[in-house]
DNA sequence: TCTGGGGTCCTAGGACCC
DNA sequence: TCTGGGGTCCTAGGACCC
């Protein structure tokens, strides 16, 4: 996991392993099958990541809820050629837990359990506290210091100083642990605080004018965002970086924050900011390998605000508005990029290298599924 | 040669106010 | 010599998640 393909050529070839380019579209698409069967079984639910569901089923007793989940394995299965995994526990960290089981183990069928004090204690014994949702790698390293391996031997130790070391975030892991939920389902999908677009280049470009190139469509695609969340942006962070592993190269990482005068979601007007703020940290000399942009400080499209000293007029805004209406209705039909900002170029020289991109099998081609 | 792209929450400390 | 106390807001940095 995480490793990059060229450091382990040898063992693609050695076992003939199949490789493809990520493909988010069609990963998103069946993300999106997967969940619309899941969602009919529960009352209420929440929709984690791309591949994760939390279902409530308060209320049901343990033999319904496991006579579901080995249907629903059976039915993915069959139906989408997918294997899933199921955890079913009173809290969530707990329900992680009983998913790694899950998975893990081919002897659960894809269905694990933990409804007695007596399997929480035994799932806890022997699972690396390390695999526990919300232990990473640095409170892994401190946990293991202090002579804590399993989940288990985490539950043991005494909650101030989970309190101390690891804030009120760990000592929240550590009572779900024991069985004591705190965090709630979460239901409600909630607007983004933040939209993050940017993209390694697929080679390093010294030049400004293509990483302006680049960095245009990543802050189109960032307002077109926006626009679906339907929210505004009144800050945007630009950053600039070359490759840290390029040890033979000069690196250098730089970025800038920029306050807009007025909330907006125009991708024409967020292309100009994002440009000047691109001049202002750009140096000559350097090989680029990454930029990007971040929208912050959101929010609802609805309220029009307004400012006196703002150069672009109401009327100026509402032609915005209108443009953007009509090149997202016709992305949405045509597919991404059938209209774009001439600012953005054909991405010829910068656009990341997918030579082994899977096909686009279950949607149209650049659909982008509503998901995650 | 080649090294992902997104997000969230919490805390500490400083500025500033009364 | 003594050097308030409490509140809010902001930012940077650190931790985590997929």
């Amino acid at each position: 996991m995480g490793t990059p393909i060229f450091e382990i050529e040898h063992l693609v070839k050695r076992y003939d392993i199949k490789v493809f380019s990520s493909n988010f579209t069609l990963i998103a698409d069946l993300s999106l099958r997967v969940k619309s069967i899941l969602k009919r079984f529960c009352p209420s639910y929440e929709n984690y990541s791309i591949d994760e569901i939390f279902m409530d089923f308060t209320g049901f007793t343990t033999e319904k809820v496991e006579s579901i989940a080995r249907d629903l394995v059976r039915i993915i299965g069959v139906g989408l050629g997918l294997p899933i995994s199921i955890g079913v526990a009173s809290s969530k960290t707990l329900a992680k837990v009983a998913t790694w089981y899950a998975k893990k183990f081919k002897g659960y069928k894809g269905v694990c359990i933990i409804d007695t004090e007596e399997k929480r204690e035994k799932a806890l014994k022997k699972i690396d506290v390390n695999e526990v949702w919300g232990i990473g790698n640095q409170y892994g390293y401190k946990l293991k210091k202090n002579n804590v391996k399993t989940a288990y031997d985490f539950t043991q130790m005494p909650v101030k100083w989970v309190r101390k070391q690891m804030t009120v975030v760990g000592e929240r892991t550590y009572r779900e642990l024991l069985g004591q939920p705190c965090f709630e389902l979460e239901a409600e999908e909630k607007p983004k605080k933040n939209i993050m677009v940017s993209r390694s280049f697929g080679k390093l470009i010294p030049d400004f004018e293509t990483i302006a190139e680049a960095l245009s469509s990543y802050a189109a695609m960032a307002a077109a965002k926006l626009r679906k969340q339907r929210s505004k942006t009144k800050k945007l962070y630009i950053f600039l970086e070359t490759s840290p592993f390029r040890k033979d190269l000069d690196w250098l990482s730089k970025s800038v924050e920029i306050k807009l005068p007025v909330p907006t979601s125009s991708t024409i007007e967020i292309i100009k900011y994002a440009k000047e703020a691109l001049r202002a940290i750009y140096e000559e000399g350097y090989m680029f390998k990454i930029t990007g942009i971040m929208v912050q400080e959101l929010s609802p499209d609805t309220s029009a605000q307004l400012n006196l000293y703002y150069p672009l007029r109401p009327e100026k805004r509402k032609k915005h508005d209108a443009i953007m209406i009509v090149a997202d209705n016709i992305n949405t039909r045509f597919g991404r990029n059938t209209l774009y900002p001439v600012a953005q170029g054909d991405g010829k020289r910068w656009w990341i290298k997918q030579e082994k991109l899977p096909p686009y099998w279950s949607t149209r081609l650049s659909d982008i599924p509503v998901a995650m």
